[in-house]
DNA sequence: CCCCCTTTGAAGTCT
DNA sequence: AGACTTCAAAGGGGG
């Protein structure tokens, strides 16, 4: 489906649904303790956000306040500042950016890089410079109207990802982002090339042929307005990617890249997906972190093949390209980092289920920034890939486990899992429901996008089904006990917008109201339908 | 060694 | 149209 949304103010979406909060009360059953854990990633988390919030580049500082960085970093780190002072000094004076659209992006998803689990504990300045070419993805408007004045294309983005992008990035924008989850600690220096390790097994893999000849549906138009690979030279020092001869390079990647590139960098871009290796580049010299070589990536199978070992036959023609990631995943790969650090478990499912809770806490605006994100990244891929369709991955994952999860258990796993975090919890009230302490959820998606035509409406199923019900993986159990909690039918406290966001020029303020009274007006009905369930 | 678990969301298939 | 399935990330646990 096309995704029409380029007009941009819709884009923000989602917030017309509510995210009910689903089982919330079943949760604290299993896991009260959890709760208070949870608690206290909220506290985190607020802090988060009220960095975001007030938008000042202080989180950078206080990140470094909590996590010191190695010296090392520090200074790139500091160049980077500087960068960003002036991008966001540009900002201010050309009014290139409006306010920012998404007023909460920018520190708040740094999360990572001062997180002790990412590389070591210090990610390196290649690592930051990676993070802060992926932002601009973010940055893209989907209107038009803020498009770069350098850009070239016309207006309309209609259904095309907005791959002009804009040298000036937002200043904010690198930080967003996506871990480094592909840093992996111990990542090699930089003469080493990332990219060609397995993240998995650290394996130096070489440039499998199938990664030789990438494969880039890109359009032809879009092809075109990718530029080379400068932006994979980090700002501050070329420790990263090594850059194959010939590329150019840019003094500021992130200015220079565009959309395209940002989503190219975009969170599942890991380094090891960057083939360094002349021929493993596309005439594009862009790679795609979508795109998932076979023989390499541990599929299926579960087989590693380290070596290029045979070209592998169409399937390596075909490479396996992955979906977009959505706005929770996204959310996820930026916090997770920072969930395990303040717990001491570390084991995804655990992690996960906090994070699913974190999750619905989250301000609006700041979920809107994700759904804005995965935005951008569907419209990315579907621009990268016009024929690849989700079917394509079907089956290629074993299979999964068929709904069983009923009887699985899980508060085993949740009772254990979350203790640990418990340890470090304060312990307060548990509160109901992280969402009842923020007001929560409501932000779904898109749906005015969907009513805008959005492509990517955000589907309502979690935010009115799940609410009672408690959904699908839920065991039944759960979810029938109190599933009508008053919470879920509370009114959606969450007045607050942030100013920037009232701009009046910022588009994020239409949709913000849009959505808000959307929500309102919305919630009390999927509340009923919910609940009578 | 490989799947499960767990989360939400998107997109696919099925009824 | 609505319900249901699959897959996306991640990484410890367990068979």
């Amino acid at each position: 489906m096309p995704q029409l949304n380029g007009g941009g103010g819709d884009d923000l979406g989602a917030n017309d649904e509510m995210i009910p909060f689903k089982d919330e009360g079943e949760q604290e059953e299993k896991i009260s303790e959890d709760v208070s854990a949870e608690r206290d990633l909220d506290d985190v988390k607020s802090s988060l956000v009220n960095e975001s919030e007030n938008n000042s580049s202080s989180s950078d500082s206080e990140q470094a306040e909590r996590r010191p960085q190695p010296r090392a970093d520090a200074e790139s780190w500091e160049k980077a500042r500087d960068y960003f002072s002036e991008a966001l000094r540009r900002q201010q004076d050309g009014g290139l950016f409006k306010s920012p659209h998404y007023p909460g992006y920018p520190f708040l998803m740094i999360p990572d890089l001062t997180n002790p689990y990412l590389s070591n504990g210090a990610l390196s300045p290649s690592a930051r410079t990676y993070l802060q070419m992926k932002w601009p993805l973010l940055d893209v408007p989907g209107t038009a109207a803020l498009k770069d004045s350098r850009s070239p294309t016309p207006g309309h983005l209609s259904n095309k990802v907005p791959v002009v992008q804009h040298a000036h990035v937002h200043p904010l924008t690198p930080l967003i982002t996506y871990s480094n989850e592909h840093f992996s600690p111990g990542t090699p220096p930089s003469h080493l090339s990332p990219e060609i390790l397995d993240p998995k097994t650290g394996i130096p893999r070489t440039p499998h042929p199938s990664e030789l000849s990438p494969y880039y549906p890109l359009s032809p138009g879009a092809v075109g307005q990718i530029p080379p690979l400068g932006w994979l030279v980090p700002q501050q020092s070329q420790h990263m990617y090594p850059i194959p001869p010939g590329s150019f390079r840019h003094p500021y990647p992130a200015l220079a890249m565009n959309a395209s590139m940002s989503s190219l960098v975009s969170s599942r871009f890991s380094p090891h997906m960057v083939p360094h290796h002349p021929h493993s580049l596309h005439q594009t010299g862009i790679p795609h972190p979508a795109i998932v070589s076979p023989a390499i990536k541990q599929e299926p199978n579960g087989h590693i093949s380290p070596s290029p070992g045979p070209v592998k036959k169409e399937e390596d023609k075909k490479p396996h390209i992955k979906k977009p990631l959505n706005a929770f995943m996204l959310y996820m790969k930026e916090m997770r980092a920072k969930v395990v650090a303040e717990c001491t478990l570390k084991e995804s499912a655990a992690i996960n289920q906090i994070l699913g809770r974190r999750w619905h806490s989250l301000s609006r605006e700041e979920q809107a920034k994700y759904y804005e994100l995965a935005r951008k990244e569907r419209q990315l891929h579907s621009q990268l890939y016009p024929g690849w369709s989700a079917r394509d991955n079907y089956g290629k994952r074993k299979k999964r486990k068929r709904d069983n999860k009923t009887d699985s258990t899980p508060e085993d796993f949740s009772a254990r899992s979350k203790k640990q975090c418990v340890q470090y919890l304060p312990q307060e009230k548990m509160i109901d429901s992280p969402a009842s302490s923020h007001g929560s959820m409501l932000d779904s998606p898109a749906t005015p996008s969907a009513a805008l035509a959005s492509p990517a409406a955000p589907a309502p199923t979690h935010s009115e089904q799940a609410q009672p019900l408690s959904l699908t993986t839920k065991p039944e159990g759960l979810a029938t006990s109190q599933s009508t909690s008053p919470l879920l039918t509370r009114p959606i406290p969450f007045t607050t917008l942030h100013p920037s966001m009232l701009s009046p020029t910022s588009p994020f303020h239409q949709a913000a109201l849009h959505s808000h009274h959307a929500l309102l007006q919305t919630q009390p009905l999927s509340l009923v339908t919910k609940s009578t369930d």
